[in-house]
DNA sequence: CTGAATCCACCACGATACTG
DNA sequence: CAGTATCGTGGTGGATTCAG
């Protein structure tokens, strides 16, 4: 098994995620709605404004604390544009790139399956009603 | 375009990801790192306290209402054992079962990258610290 | 236009104790 | 074994204001 893996081992078969796996920070941080969305808007280049207009419904501070994350984390790079007033212009990596297709999919799902999981929750509280009355 | 896309619009060429889309909660609760393990662990169907070693350093609290939540949304079945004592037998649905694949697509992914992204961060704080010094 | 800074409400989570 | 109940706390996100 990949070096990379030495954190998660396997005991009688079994796999365990241990803690002090390196990917475990790595994994809550970019299993993000806001994230995802950003990386997909990100297929072209765009500006905070357009990403904004385009992530409808997200707030200011979030965005910006989001574009800084993924910039930290190497996914994307900002360029401040040399235009009166200042543009700053947001840009996949190849690294953000390379995760754009893991996203997609997921997102995909997501938009696919939404209905179903909006019945079953449905069900789910009407049984915890029902439930709770008696 | 499928009817399930219809609150994400498209806007001369551009994605615009409504927020009224039904699709937005439910990324929500599904981007979520102990989502992800747990549906990775019930490869095959596993008992609370099965779960609970697997995923070393989760506590028992986040554990049953991740479990809860995945239960209402219809990813995984809770079954009462007629033991003694009692035991309880989480198991995928199909709805689970084709979750995994999108899922474990990204957990490899992180897997993969984490040393990339480290340093990548590292690098980051680095310019970050010496921009505060300044 | 692209943020940074501040205030504040909420709830997510950890720790602990208790139960059928 | 598989939870529930309660408390305390830090972080996350919204609203608003200020700034380069």
């Amino acid at each position: 098994m990949s070096d990379t893996f030495r954190f998660e081992t396997d005991v009688d078969g079994q796999t365990v995620f241990r803690v002090d796996c390196p990917s475990r920070p790595i994994l809550d941080q970019i299993a993000d709605k806001w994230s995802m969305m950003v990386i997909a808007v990100l297929e072209r280049p765009a500006r905070f404004n357009e990403i904004k207009r385009r992530l409808d419904g997200v707030t200011q501070r979030v965005l910006t604390h989001s574009l800084r994350r993924l910039e930290r984390n190497g996914m994307i790079v900002r360029t401040v544009l040399p235009t009166s007033p200042v543009g700053v212009e947001y840009s996949l990596t190849p690294l953000g790139e390379s995760l754009r297709e893991p996203f997609m999919h997921l997102y995909s799902w997501t938009v696919q399956h939404s209905g179903q999981i909006q019945h079953s929750q449905q069900a789910f509280d009407e049984r915890s009603r029902k439930a709770a009355g008696q």
